[in-house]
DNA sequence: TTACTCACTTGCAAAATAAAAGTTACTAAC
DNA sequence: GTTAGTAACTTTTATTTTGCAAGTGAGTAA
């Protein structure tokens, strides 16, 4: 156990709010665009870092740590020699189909700008 | 215009891709706390400096500030002498629900230390 | 032997956040 | 009219996180 302020649970780091709990985990300008690639077939360290937004290589292996870390992805090795790893949305990932949906959403309904990802079914 | 990267929207910082766009306005681990606490009909500074996160009060008046200049709250004189603010959900806020219905259903799925919140319908 | 690629890691400056104390406008109590 | 108190912020300073550039290690290909 690691804190105990009249017990919140381990698993979440300032209260048992799950807004809060999810922004623990996912509440940074990176993380969601690192599994938004990942739902659009994106894999290697390589494809996450060349999309469009230019991801700095240390933020992104810390994401994808945590990521792990929450099983949110999974990282396998797809080829030895030369040794190449294949990074994937788990259950609880792809779980988050509903809130990228309802932010793309929102973003296209009020900002005009943003373009259509209709392809995210 | 401010930037002209091969034309991203003045509107967009990063990219026009809408979780993009949507993060740059709310990806951080606080401004969707406070958009919570508005839903749950907390409105005056001092209310939303009490909730159980115990947010900085200078995050908290940044937070406010971004909230109305993307006028997804808006802050009225509810009371002359003493001058008293009240801080209010606008359209574009209340549209915000089903992101935050969303990401709590997959919270409470996945960690079972999060409290239930059906409050919020 | 040299050049190149992928998947990271390291170092350092700049920016954002956190905690505490301070400010301004006003009321209420003594 | 002086002291105490409150709401809504702001300021200061220290700590943490981020961003950029460069570097590393395992392996391939020429």
């Amino acid at each position: 156990m690691k804190q105990n302020k009249t017990s919140i649970s381990s698993k979440c780091k300032r209260s048992r709010c799950p807004v809060a709990c999810m922004l623990d985990i996912l509440g940074d300008k990176w993380t969601l665009l690192v599994v938004r690639d990942m739902f659009f077939g994106k894999h290697t360290f390589k494809e996450l870092q060349q999309s469009m937004e230019k991801i700095p290589s240390n933020i992104l292996a810390d994401r994808l740590k945590r990521l792990q870390k929450e099983k949110i992805i999974d990282r396998t090795l797809y080829q030895e020699r030369p040794r190449r790893y294949a990074y994937n949305l788990t259950q609880k990932g792809l779980d988050l189909k509903p809130v990228m949906q309802s932010l793309i959403a929102w973003s296209n309904k009020y900002n005009p700008d943003t373009y259509d990802m209709s392809k995210v079914k």
